[in-house]
DNA sequence: CCCCTTATTGATAACGAATATCAATATAAT
DNA sequence: ATTATATTGATATTCGTTATCAATAAGGGG
């Protein structure tokens, strides 16, 4: 099986887009975190590692990934997330209102039901969203 | 029951804030309503009633709205739309990824399911947002 | 009805995440 | 190497929403 190297070299070639220093670094970079993580966190380790790239490269290359299907964009309470999206199984989320902490977990049969009610409109599904909002274990105490 | 109008004044009341005429009228044109409608929209027809209504004042009215129970808020393609909820069922949507139409479905076990996996989780469920966006049966043709 | 405290208002400035612009530079195919 | 074109970083710009603030209005007590 490819790695994500490979993927989105693979992509950009796809779509005539370049291999460029930048996106390997920010690759490398995103790859290594786990979780939901926030483009200033991303920057900030980034431009540890090199100060001369810019925001909106990283914007852009972030675009590339979703597009690629490397990465996974959220927006819980305002704030815009991405997720590694490689070897991971989708998920959906438990956000807590009061920590901000996310909880992942799959449910077969609801995915299955989505389908159903695509099916029964005449919809063709491309992808879903589904957050429950709540207060978590740690939190009721 | 009691009307959208009462609902209002007593949650005013129960916050200790005041029954205004330019709460009265947003209010007015809001229940007028259907469907989904962005700030925009109902600023005009707003406007057109009384021009001297500021936009800070709709944006708040409709926060109230909200958080009164009167209103739901959605984020749909970067947009933020208002929805009735006065003795409407809870539903969720289908979003066209072409058109941007929105369907609107209930499925009971989907829910009930939601509830299964939050108890799983000792999380207390408040509320849940789902959205499956795909290609709706006009846009295929 | 008046008084008085406090909420509300509208105009407008400010915010901030994300995007557009653009000239300089890098990539990769030939 | 040459060339066409994609990419870059700095920075200006966008735009929906919120903060600020002085003037005004609401509404409870007397
Ligand atoms: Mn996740
Ligand atoms: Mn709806
Ligand atoms: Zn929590
Ligand atoms: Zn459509």
């Amino acid at each position: 099986m490819l790695n994500e190297f490979d993927i989105f070299k693979d992509f950009l070639r796809h779509h005539h887009l370049r291999w460029t220093p930048q996106r390997k670094l920010i690759l490398e970079v995103f790859i290594e975190q786990q979780g939901h993580i926030v483009i200033e966190d991303l920057h900030k380790k980034i431009h540890s590692q090199d100060p001369t790239i810019g925001i909106a490269t990283l914007y852009r290359t972030m675009k590339l990934l979703v597009d690629a299907g490397l990465a996974d964009m959220h927006t819980f309470n305002e704030r815009t997330t991405y997720e590694r999206l490689y070897k991971v199984r989708h998920h959906d989320h438990l956000i807590c209102k009061v920590c901000g902490r996310t909880i992942e977990f799959e449910h077969p049969l609801i995915e299955k039901y989505q389908l159903e009610v695509c099916e029964r409109h005449g919809f063709t599904l491309r992808s879903h969203r589904m957050e429950l909002f709540g207060i978590c274990n740690e939190c009721r105490k």
